[in-house]
DNA sequence: TATTTTTGTGACTGATTAGTCAATCTTAAT
DNA sequence: ATTAAGATTGACTAATCAGTCACAAAAATA
């Protein structure tokens, strides 16, 4: 499992750079120093590679932002844990979300649409749900809220990378741009 | 400038569909019905045309909006009618927004964030700006609104798209999206 | 009509690409 | 030590690509 994460690692770094076509799997094995016919013994094709590499990184976010959910009750404390620490690994994993942002809006998005669980799985999304069912957000449909909440988060981490602030200013703006969120989807 | 509309327009259904790099520009000459040799005397580099078609599609999108904006008041009504155009805009030409989020979170985003004008110039951001001055809104850095207020359309936007609503349905959430957004930065 | 200028053409090229495969190396079991 | 199974290699190929250029058609000018 160590060379496959190697190549994990070093396809990142290039398609963040590059873009998908804009790399050559060549670059990419050499990156990892590994030979062309090694990368694709571990990926069938490079798409695969591509994709592998989005799934992985999705997976790892979930793990991040679970394991910091200490409470699993359905509060506004949960919302805000959530929101904090999908911001926080945002920020210490810049090209891992730069990577899903590029993979979101391109077109092989299309191809995990079908084939990925769907957001009705992710803990947010689940968390929106309940949240609504007890009147502790507005009843509104749970997709349209989850919408809103992904969005504040990109529009967040957009702001904050684009003028680097001093970690306090962060992490303060952070806070307020949660509780700004709130009061715009409690009920 | 006949010709150059038809290779841009054609360029634009086949990146949205395919790509930047998954399309040739042998390609683009022909789904425009010109030869390869055509498409390079309007746009020297295949890079300059991805970029030109960016600032049209841009272009085309503040026009539309500022022709739909009545009064120039620093209003909530003047915030509402960006909010609104926007949207309708982003609806009426799903590709050309989409083509718009695909470029920004590409490697091609880089080569214009210096070239263009930034955001500063943007109706939207000139009428945040002001509206932070007479105090109609949150006490908070220009593009840090901003990048909510862009956010938020984004989500919307996503969200309708991906759950395809009644024109009346749609246009209802637009508004109640509108409402809370604005009381999210609203002082 | 004759001449110049502009616009359009598509076969061509040198460079690059994803993916293959026969040969080599590594590891572990007997 | 010998063998077998699996992992790794990188030269190779057939295909594709962006961009060129000598020429032709069309448009404009005289």
């Amino acid at each position: 499992m160590e060379k496959k994460d190697i190549i994990l690692a070093a396809a990142l770094r290039l398609f963040v750079e590059n873009g998908f076509h804009g790399t050559a799997t060549a670059r990419i094995a050499q990156e990892a120093n590994v030979a062309t016919g090694t990368l694709f013994n571990y990926f069938r094709t490079k798409e695969e590679l591509i994709v592998a590499l989005y799934c992985t990184i999705l997976k790892e976010m979930d793990d991040f932002i679970l394991e910091r959910l200490e409470s699993h009750s359905i509060s506004k404390e949960s919302f805000r844990s959530l929101f904090v620490s999908t911001l926080s690994w945002s920020l210490e994993n810049r090209d891992h979300y730069r990577y899903l942002q590029q993979f979101d809006h391109s077109p092989y998005f299309k191809v995990v649409e079908e084939t990925i669980a769907g957001q009705e799985e992710y803990p947010l999304f689940v968390l929106i749900k309940n949240g609504i069912d007890i009147v502790l957000i507005k009843q509104l449909p749970v997709s349209f809220i989850y919408s809103l909440f992904t969005a504040q988060i990109n529009g967040l981490h957009y702001y904050i990378i684009s003028n680097d602030l001093r970690e306090d200013k962060e992490l303060e703006l952070i806070s307020e741009a949660f509780e700004m969120l709130w009061k715009m989807i409690e009920d």
